[in-house]
DNA sequence: ATTCTTATGTGATAATTGTCACATTTATAT
DNA sequence: ATATAAATGTGACAATTATCACATAAGAAT
């Protein structure tokens, strides 16, 4: 039985609807769906139709499109509070990227009207999304340029450190991809990750068990991380 | 000797700007400084403090940052009618990247704190500025997928192909940028790309004379960016 | 015009990463 | 529990791209 919170009274707020009056918030209550998705399915599809923009509350996922050789790749990871789907929504009707699951998420998919009425409504409103998109190009810039200069090691450890820091908070985790995925994230194969992973493993910087990580030497993951 | 056109009566205006009041639009005249860019000159630069978002009114420009080895990697190529800092001034007021002139700009300055005012009076103001942000966010995703996912004589094709398409909309052009900034757009080396062009050259598919550039066969070209 | 600097092309070679084939483990379904 | 499918690891080898060294051409400065 799923009991929706309604948007006044939800903790997971971003700061664009932080600034929203309590009618506005009421409007949004009613042009608001709250879905939860299973590891792996879809929040949003690329190619399909939409109407709404999807917002992430909680959980973990990530934005991934099919690339000229039709193989898959994962441009980001989301964690809550993301916004997903907004770039294409506004212009084009039909989403160019996907969006998966990849731990237990619980989305929100807000009327693509409501959030233009929004925008015009209330002027604080714009201005946090367009911080917010500002933000989120900016973080594409630097991946952009670490997957096009750093060789596969150095891109597995800024993938790790990524998963470490920003979203486990530990040095032991469990990796919330599969190989493949780790490939499609880093812009490399299957086996040059699994092979990459091992050479970790042997020179003891990190324990790998299956999707198991604990990280022993940080300093060194780093120092790969920033010279390869 | 440089006349300044006020905003009211600029033939460059951005969708944004179009939909400014008046008022707005003197007060835009008041807080904005033109200047005229010669190639090679930065437009803004990285890791500088700043309080100015640029507009670019004609010309071409690159966007550029320097990558985790040193090196310098050419995010976009930017044309008429880009907003150039904004991503990291209205968060950070230190630019995160470089923008250059590749050939002659006319560059708008206009001041954050009105840029922020519009945003706040001006509602389509703001609704233009988030469809902006979004079709520039868009495009990066396919500069992404096709850097990672493509040879060098696909990437090569790719900017080939921009340059001759959305620039200059002849297949006869003259390059605007240095092998090595060909280099840098494309994510590989200088002597990768001179070998490239030879094969191309080679093949009959372009004619070539330093940056002067014939496209032949378009279609060769064509299916060189897709398959590799 | 001459010098000096910078940009470009080219060959030889090394380093990196991908590809393919297959074994093995792990997960899922019935 | 067993069968089937999916994910992962590994070796051998190929393909791609970078690196280095150097020659040459093109531009800029005096």
């Amino acid at each position: 039985m799923i009991t929706k919170t309604e948007c006044p009274y939800c903790s997971f707020k971003s700061r664009a609807v932080e600034s929203l009056t309590d009618e506005e918030l009421r409007m949004m209550t009613e042009n608001c769906a709250e879905v939860h998705c299973k590891p792996g399915e879809h929040i949003i599809k690329e190619g399909t139709l939409s109407s709404h923009i999807a917002y992430l509350k909680c959980g973990l996922a990530k934005i991934h499109m099919t690339g000229p050789g039709g193989q898959d790749q994962i441009l980001k990871i989301l964690s809550q509070g993301s916004y997903i789907g907004i770039q294409t929504i506004l212009t084009d009707k039909i989403h160019r990227y996907s969006a998966s699951a990849l731990k237990e998420c619980i989305v929100c998919y807000i009327d693509i009207n409501l959030f233009k009425e929004l925008i015009k409504k209330n002027s604080q409103f714009a201005f946090e999304m367009i911080i917010y998109l500002c933000m989120d190009e900016l973080s594409y810039f630097e991946r952009f340029v670490n997957l096009s200069q750093k060789n596969v090691n150095g891109r597995l450890a800024d993938a790790l450190l990524y998963f470490s820091q920003t979203i486990s908070k530990s040095e032991n985790f469990t990796l919330p991809l599969s190989r493949n995925d780790l490939a499609a994230l880093i812009g490399a194969r299957r086996e040059s990750v699994a092979r990459a992973i091992k050479e970790f493993s042997d020179t003891g910087i990190l324990s790998i068990n299956g999707k198991q990580v604990e990280i022993n030497n940080n300093e060194m993951l780093k120092t790969i991380s920033e010279k390869g």
